[in-house]
DNA sequence: ATGGCGGCTCGCAGCCGA
């Protein structure tokens, strides 16, 4: 039975990273890449390493913050980056078609805390994506939103779901926005795959949190019904969070049936 | 061992992330 892998990958700067994503890339093969926190402009990004292991790219860069891209096997068409009309100074996401499939890679606001303007943007982004990705769902196309949602849906998606229940990812205003975006259609394919067990995705660089299994599962891939049905395998590549130098994320996939 | 933060910048200290 032949297979599409779809990964999402907060690579925490592709200047710092990309030695470390080839080995992952040569190691794990996914069909279809999309990655955040770049930390690059468009023309730093190394389209040509991805080339040359095989993946056409599209990225949507800044300097110093965000920025966000899509790899793929096959072809990539119909790039859009940013919402439609945007003035948003913050590149956070991009949008494409391949393999036949619509996809999107998103990095949402982290938010700092709930007292800050950071916050208020986060709110305001999540409705804007909400509003958009409305528009975007039809019956017609298979769609996928992958990346970093700075979103830990459910308390077992938390270490210490007490200790972060007030934080800007856990706290009720982001989870209610979550459950508004997985309502126009998405399923959660991680979660749908493995009902019970945490499946995080970040830990913090500091506090031992790796070795200890403190984590937050916030990098997601929701999908239309049409893939979730489709959906063959799910989960975290942990060891690309162990040794020398790894984002404080890992990477997160799934298989399709194609 | 999976190991005590690590990226970034009009840089050598301070901001930011989650």
């Amino acid at each position: 039975m032949s297979t599409i892998k779809i990964a999402t990958y907060n690579v925490n700067s592709i200047r710092a990273r990309e030695e470390r994503v080839v080995e992952w890339l040569t190691l794990t093969k996914p069909d279809i890449v999309c990655m955040q926190e770049l930390k690059v402009e468009d023309d730093a990004f190394p389209t040509l390493v991805w080339k040359s292991l095989g993946y056409h790219s599209a990225s949507f860069g800044q300097k110093t913050y965000n920025g966000v891209a899509i790899l793929s096997k096959e072809p990539i068409t119909d790039v859009t980056r940013g919402f439609p009309d945007d003035t948003d100074a913050q590149a956070r996401l991009i949008f494409a078609t391949t393999f036949g499939l619509q996809i999107m890679s998103g990095y949402f606001p982290n938010g700092e805390s709930r007292e800050s303007d950071k916050f208020q943007y986060k709110l305001r982004w999540l409705d804007r994506m909400t509003t958009h990705l409305s528009q975007k769902i039809t019956a017609k196309h298979d769609f996928i939103l992958a990346g970093d949602f700075n979103i830990a849906p459910e308390d077992i998606d938390c270490h210490e779901p007490l200790q972060w229940a007030d934080s800007v990812l856990c706290c009720k205003e982001v989870r209610h926005a979550w459950k508004k975006i997985v309502a126009l259609g998405l399923t959660d394919t991680v979660r749908a795959t493995h009902p019970d067990s945490p499946e995080f995705t970040w830990w913090d660089y500091r506090m031992l949190s790796f070795p200890k299994k403190k984590g937050l599962r916030i990098d997601h891939l929701i999908a239309t019904q049409s893939l979730a049905t489709r959906v063959t395998g799910a989960g975290v590549d942990r060891d690309a969070r162990k040794g020398k130098s790894p984002s404080d994320h890992a990477p997160t996939w799934i298989e399709l049936r194609s």
